[in-house]
DNA sequence: GCTTCAATGTAGGCAACGCCAACAATGATG
DNA sequence: CATCATTGTTGGCGTTGCCTACATTGAAGC
């Protein structure tokens, strides 16, 4: 039985996920470097090989989290035949995702980031303000959307977008807030959105 | 010279604010109980005595937070002739707040509470959001905002309010885009508030 | 096929931290 | 003035992040 090697194979995937599994069961302060090389079967300062800091992990964690954010947002976006409905999709798409991955999302957003890796996470960031963007901009040549520069639209739909899901995520509003508020939150971002 | 008593006086209320302090100086993860003993003079054992974590400081200082942004949007409520002004003065103290204590609003919306502070931070986000469904309860007696529920209208106000602050801290919206951004964000919000 | 060498993992150690238990000083209450 | 809860101190334990020195591996060049 080859039980173990002495390379990994890929420890640092690994590391990845199994920090990601380890921020969902028991949040973020129990997240260890050392823990999690016991978790994978090495030797405690093996992740330092792939990660020179545990922010450096961090960081990391959150960039993942912003591609798949990134990769379900793009998915739901194509649905829909009205700019609303594609509207609604998009809102839906960001709320599931938060709810379903909480802590991920709070690391994602959060302000102590190495300065370096913080200028990735926040073009990630601004990835998914485009996509907002560019569903307003649709919006705007089917007439569904008033006219004006797409930016003075499309930033504030992004902002209300998130500020939903991270009151979701932060529990100020409960589960069942979220689920009846979502069609008032959408029907809101709509009306900030339709031609006068 | 009396430099140093055996007891403090208000330990409590010094280790509060210090931690801000460093919280703002030095970042979240500086942030240390026996560094803010030292800091105040005091043994490494002593902050125990007034917080039996160092979540539960993590909490206090959230929740101490709270208090101040609270102060911050009522004092910020009383001016302003319509409701577009109203609203846009309450929008500007809550970005001012955020901009000028950002790793404290980081802090009072994070995940990680413990579940008995976190009903009280959760009533404490609550009451801010109170004030904005007030806000838009008087636009609606006055004819300025639309009929209907008024949670579903202030509430996504609220969110569209947090969501811009989120993101005027977590840097995705640069210093010159925040103060861009803003009128923006409240015509946008307006016109979400707009009778139809 | 051997050597070389960068990549990857290991072993040990250090200072700092959070937390705990046992003890000491203080000041309010009787 | 005695009592005693409150507040601070001392010392210690286990864990952590990080560092340095060393070991194993697999691939590249001869």
């Amino acid at each position: 039985m080859q039980t173990r090697r002495y390379h990994h194979g890929d420890l640092r995937a690994a590391l990845l996920t199994r920090a990601e599994r380890t921020l969902r069961e028991k949040g973020p302060g129990a997240l260890s470097l050392r823990e999690l090389a016991r978790d994978l079967g090495v030797s405690h300062a093996a992740p330092s090989r792939h990660f020179k800091d545990k922010q450096a992990l961090l960081d990391a964690l959150a960039l993942a989290g912003f591609e798949r954010l990134d990769e379900a947002l793009a998915g739901s976006r194509a649905a829909g035949e009205t700019f609303a409905d594609r509207l609604g999709g998009l809102v839906r798409a960001y709320v599931d995702f938060a709810l379903a991955n909480a802590e991920l999302l709070d690391l994602m957003y959060t302000v102590k980031h190495d300065p370096a890796a913080s200028e990735e996470l926040i073009t990630a960031a601004q990835r998914l303000g485009a996509m907002a963007v560019e569903l307003v901009a649709e919006g705007q040549r089917s007439g569904e959307v008033r006219e004006g520069p797409v930016d003075d639209i499309g930033m504030p739909v992004f902002t209300t977008l998130h500020g939903f899901a991270s009151f979701a995520v932060s529990s100020v509003l409960s589960a069942e807030e979220v689920e009846s508020g979502l069609d008032a939150v959408i029907a809101y971002m709509v009306r900030g959105c339709a031609p006068s």
